[in-house]
DNA sequence: GATGAATGAGGTTTCATTCAT
DNA sequence: AATGAATGAAACCTCATTCAT
């Protein structure tokens, strides 16, 4: 029955519009006021909502905290893909998604920290799928890094130890934006950090081709 | 008196011993549970006192919650020292302090990541009393990467950002240990990272003085 | 819309049958069992619902004891006015004020005295609020006797002396009921302390006039 | 035997001394922070003794506060009886009675009250004692009451009344001393009460002899 | 006699969850 | 579909009381 379709469909967009507002009222709480601020009451008066209509879309708290964390996980491998499309050099293809990562943790700063700390309070089959898709998340990296080591570009290191590392490091403005702010901007952060990386692995005959990553450290 | 004297040293010992128990009852839970975990109730039963008891000790539970995080602060800044000084050249004191964070890291695992991110329920001036220990704690890295750098051993590089790095790199072993355990031993973790970290900023010229430190990509 | 309107005007109907309903309870208690014997859970009790919806009415237990004692100052002025506005002679309202007073006292008995003591126990905003009302309700009384003495009734008397007197000689039933109830009730209580007051201060030469107040004293 | 004796002697006096200390670090601690900062340890560290050494004296709590009502009780017997023995006159013994009550609550203030007050959540059995202490020290002034009536020097009126009236006006200062120390001394409410209270039962023949008490009411 | 560390029951408060409307 | 009043388990904290020293 069209009707029935019909009926259907908007069903269907209304769940994915109250699943999103109620996610984005969790993560906006996380973000002001730690992960001590997300209960179901304050959740729903941030949405403007009822407590119970939380509810009907997410069947427990720890199901709503579940799925903040990976909307933020999503988040990150969604904004990591485009920019690394567009490059053809898996060196700048590197530095293009680590740029990426810092962007969106300087975007969501709090609530992309926080929604980790959090996960240490989740079921174990949760914290496996939040894993899983972090490890997901680092793929783009760890696929660039391997293609520069194939390429002869980098020395010789783990690709797994150089992606992690620099997913570590985008984090690090979020925990420790406090520090780091009193004497760098975000942008100086993320070129002294690609500078650093790269020149730690870029092999010394390629570096003249990525002086305008490396800087002072070319 | 002898009596008093006797009694009075008596009480401070005991003081110091049961605080020393809450701590660590407390650090253990942390680890095991995660902050959720830590109820009064909870380290009242992990520590084999009453609940009441806590309350002669600390005065609440922030209290506790800021000694636990205090306390593992000051076993980083005391753990690092040591090898700290038995260095002469500057590269390896840096080298030597790295390492001397893994080992705490290691040996605290979650209770020192953990720790950290509890910190966001605390009130403010704890927070900065725990800011300021932080600062305190990368000191020596700090300053070994400045003399380094003084000495004309490592390239253009701002000793902060380099410490800081370094540290966060040594409790990323905490924070994914789940996913570098898969592929690697620890002691491999912290030999990779001190090669890759140091690549990056010593001079070409003073790489081979270092290559014991520096492996594949010296 | 009609719906929203009914809606509104039954939360507002239901907030106030709640807060009537918990105020009662523990009114009930204080004069049960002194102010010891109200805990949140026996007030919940008594009221018949539980403890956590106590908090949707009143934001911690302060509240709901000031909210109690406020009750009962007001229960006092409500309860006096009437009678007041009844009788034209001066002297008259303020026997009928303090009859108005010993009324409420006999209705409310231990509730009314117990809930004065408990103020002790308020914050000074808290317990300047409850002087200011019971100033308050001691002004049909002031009132009243300061025209009498305008009007060459009464002798040359403070009017606060003699008001707050009769207050306290109402409050005095409560207080010592198990006393005075050997060997008198409430309304030779009432009568007798009125002709005190009253011959107290009544001129002589109108003394005649309320030979039916001032009874064997006249 | 006499070292027996001695020591049976100094045992007893020690107590004495123990209760005492006791008593008056109870009885400063109600003054100053009300019923609600009554703990055993607040007594213990105010009389300067270990929590322990309380139940060497009392048997509980109860005991303890029973003990600060009945002392402040019999501070009352005890300043009342003495000016009272110096009058001949009843109507003057009744006045000096009186002035004896408001001296002790003018001294003890909020102790005097709040013991009272504190008396709900005693024992019936201790509840009792307190009862009977209290109509035993209204005696002095219903006995001088009684014989100022027998003599004919004041109207028909019953003694206990006539007492009690006076035995609360004196606590009413320590009640309401914020209100009436707004506008007069201790002193002018003494004699502005026991004026009210005299001319209210003084046969009109023998107001003249005691002008001196009566004041403008005379 | 005296101490004060230790206990644990009981009080206040919060918050995830349910359910009648 | 949506509401929010109501519940009650569980958290934090206090304090009368005991007992080894």
């Amino acid at each position: 029955m069209q009707t029935s379709d019909a009926a259907v469909a908007a069903r269907t967009a209304l769940v994915d519009t109250r699943r999103r507002q109620l996610l984005n009222a969790a993560a906006r709480l996380l973000g002001r006021g730690g992960s001590h601020s997300v209960s179901m009451q304050n959740v729903a008066d941030e949405a403007g909502v009822s407590v119970g209509l939380i509810y009907r879309y997410f069947g427990n708290k720890q199901e709503l905290v579940q799925a903040v964390i990976e909307d933020v996980l999503n988040e990150f491998s969604l904004r990591v893909a485009e920019p690394v499309q567009e490059e053809a050099d898996p060196v700048r293809r590197l530095a293009a998604a680590f740029a990426g990562y810092c962007s969106v943790v300087q975007e969501l700063r709090d609530a992309a920290v926080l929604a980790y700390q959090e996960s240490k309070t989740l079921e174990p089959e949760g914290r496996e799928r939040i894993k899983a898709l972090e490890v997901e998340s680092a793929e783009p990296l760890i696929a660039a890094a391997r293609e520069a080591i194939d390429a002869g570009l980098l020395g010789d290191v783990d690709p797994r130890v150089l992606a992690y590392g620099l997913l570590t490091t985008a984090h690090l403005w979020a925990l420790k934006h406090w520090y780091f702010s009193r004497f760098m901007t975000h942008e100086q952060y993320v070129a002294e950090h690609t500078a650093l990386a790269l020149s730690s692995v870029v092999r010394p005959e390629h570096r003249a081709a990525y002086s305008d990553l490396l800087g002072p450290l070319a």
